[in-house]
DNA sequence: TGTACATCAGTGAACGCGCGTTCACTGATGTAC
DNA sequence: TGTACATCAGTGAACGCGCGTTCACTGATGTAC
């Protein structure tokens, strides 16, 4: 049963690639095969079909994010400007390391046929307005429409990261992360 | 020559509403001309093919947003916020009057499948890069990377957009606009 | 240990559907005289 | 004004390519005895 499955990973490795370079819709099952130095067949061994691979790679890479961002969120020790800092230091370091996998995980929206819903146990944005709303029960952050606040950090800390992909801006974000975690502070604090 | 062109309105009307609902590759000729009421054949008397026909439409909206937007960044009376509040309002009252046309110039992102550049005089990026440039010239924004703050900008001020198009957001961006373009101040004036 | 068999990841040619595009045609409008 | 013709937006069946998927097959590995 515990059959050794030795392309499985290339598939998913080289589908994350593609897919946070082009998006679903333009990458080709053969396009994707074709990366990993498989046949094409091989991806049926392991998923239903290309939508259910996309989507089930998705949550998975989704949720591990999650799982390591959310506890950097949720240690309370410090003031808010530090754990902020951590917070982004932790995105930028990411995609510093891993930018197709951060893309893949954080901004590839649409892409997906039916509107599936990502559970909000591993949806990163829930995870950010739990944070906030934490902040605020705490009094750090002054009361107003968490979804609101979500929304503007989420764009502070990802347009710089889209910037920088597509050869706009040429500092890495990493060394913005300072930078970005004072605008996010400013956005919050009031 | 000049005969009245009764259906081209209605493929470009059609054409905006599909390619904003869910992308050009998602989108197809037979979409397109089903909700424009037109034969299939018909695109093809106006444009070369459908990438063809994308991105002459997207160079034109994307020109006629930034010709009415760059007006209201470069006045130069009054306060940065009022300014700033005024773009502000000008981009969610666009969202408010035509969903569908502002997220088809302002949020669809790729989509084009060779890798084609906006002209800088009509990108709307651009239009608040000169803006930035222009107040960090006239001493009212400390100096730094021009690029790094427009991005910014740009993501606090329409990723509450996008939100609202998913539903997550349940006020209008327009409702929103006083505390956005606080956010865009604290942002820009350090 | 050796042999026979079962299991299953992986192959790639073939299939059929859906897509962008073509093309012979229609019909409405403009122009020449 | 009326008639003959030219022009061109628009039609929709048909075409062919590229795509996701299938399927008969291979071969490596695990298991029974």
């Amino acid at each position: 049963m515990a059959r050794p499955t030795r392309k499985k990973g290339k598939i998913e490795e080289a589908a994350i690639r593609l897919l946070a370079g082009k998006g679903l819709a333009r990458t080709t099952i053969r396009d994707i095969a074709a990366a990993a130095g498989v046949g094409e067949g091989a991806l049926y061994r392991h998923w239903a079909g290309k939508d259910d691979m996309a989507w089930q790679l998705y949550c998975r890479e989704v949720s591990a994010f999650t799982a390591a961002f959310e506890p950097i969120l949720s240690r309370s020790a410090g003031p808010l400007r530090n754990r902020l800092l951590d917070a982004v230091r932790f995105v930028y370091r990411f995609y510093g390391d891993q930018p197709d996998r951060l893309v893949f995980v954080l901004l590839t929206r649409q892409g997906f046929p039916q509107r599936r819903i990502l559970d909000e146990s591993i949806d990163p944005d829930h995870a950010v307005i739990r944070f906030i709303r934490a902040e605020m029960a705490a009094g750090n952050v002054p009361p107003g429409d968490p979804v609101l606040r979500m929304a503007m950090v989420r764009g502070v800390v990802l347009e710089p990261v889209l910037m920088h992909r597509y050869g706009r801006l040429k500092t890495a974000p990493i060394d913005l992360a300072e930078q970005v975690a004072a605008a996010c502070v400013r956005i919050l604090e009031r």
